[in-house]
DNA sequence: AAACACATTGACGCCGACGTGAAGTTTGGG
DNA sequence: CCCAAACTTCACGTCGGCGTCAATGTGTTT
């Protein structure tokens, strides 16, 4: 298989796929005499994976090193113990980074309440504005882009 | 408050202000005749508002727009309703990622606690060399990471 | 008025993950 | 044999979010 149609058929590009064997992430099984890269199915697999890596966030270094704990490891036992350090470095960083994105749909989620109980009551956004607002008074804490709306709605000239 | 304090205060640099200065998130309220910028509490206020937004990887060109939904909107429910649109899209970003990086979260979790197995069996991970394993055979699918594990220890040699 | 920290504009650099040419070479079908 | 399509390498461009340097100007203290 010659790289265009690995491209397509890994969904990606030929330019990408050049890319990462710069970085050294994969290899063509061979060339042809003209020096055309030629894959077997093995690299298809590996793209696959390298997409759905990215899913996640992870860089192109990180995937690197996770293909070459082969060549370090020499037990079993070795690649099994070094490949789940990698990974649990790994499920650390995405732990982080799902708390700070569920933060933000809650935020979200709250602020885009608000702001249709504001619409609905014609009102410029804010506890001072609409202070018996149920939707507001009844929250433990303004959510965070609530409390940029409100910074935003203070620049308005409306009837209060 | 000049420059460096306020970048002190919002645990930042002068160089990140100057930049927001120039993408026409914030300004300064004044300069002194020497061209010093001059910046009241509510910059204080954007900027950590700012950061947060970015813990959610909110792009500045969102949060301008953000921002200048002040000026485009006239009445308060034009305003809410704007920018009630906007966090929608914002919110719908955060849930698609959430999304990837639970799945993320899920494939980590279950390969670490193969390769854990593995590594205590002292055997190749992999479901043909420990077909008996449980914690393989259980599985309905084999997750995203330990499918890469798979195809990287298909390249030692070692007792199965 | 000298010393010192603090600021100013401008410009170039960097990282990651590629895109986009340009100029030449190889392959496969008719 | 010839031609278009596919491919090669080289190299510069892009985008976001700043860092860093250079040369110069300001504010404050002594």
């Amino acid at each position: 298989m010659r790289i265009g149609d690995l491209a397509r058929k890994a969904g990606t590009t030929m330019r990408t796929i050049r890319y990462y064997e710069q970085l050294g992430l994969i290899a063509p099984a061979a060339r042809t005499r003209g020096g055309f890269r030629l894959y077997e199915e093995e690299e298809l697999r590996k793209l696959r994976l390298i997409k759905s890596l990215q899913l996640g966030q992870t860089p192109l270094a990180r995937v690197k090193a996770f293909f070459e704990a082969r060549r370090r490891g020499k037990a079993a036992s070795e690649i099994a113990g070094g490949l789940s350090r990698l990974l649990e470095t790994e499920l650390r960083e995405v732990e982080e980074r799902l708390a700070q994105f569920r933060a933000m749909q809650a935020s979200l989620q709250e602020t885009i309440e608000i702001l249709r109980c504001c619409a609905g009551c014609s009102l410029k956004p804010g506890p001072e504005v609409c202070p018996r607002c149920p939707v507001i008074t009844s929250r433990p804490a303004i959510p965070l882009h609530m409390q940029a709306v409100i910074e935003l709605a203070e620049g308005t000239s409306l009837p209060g």
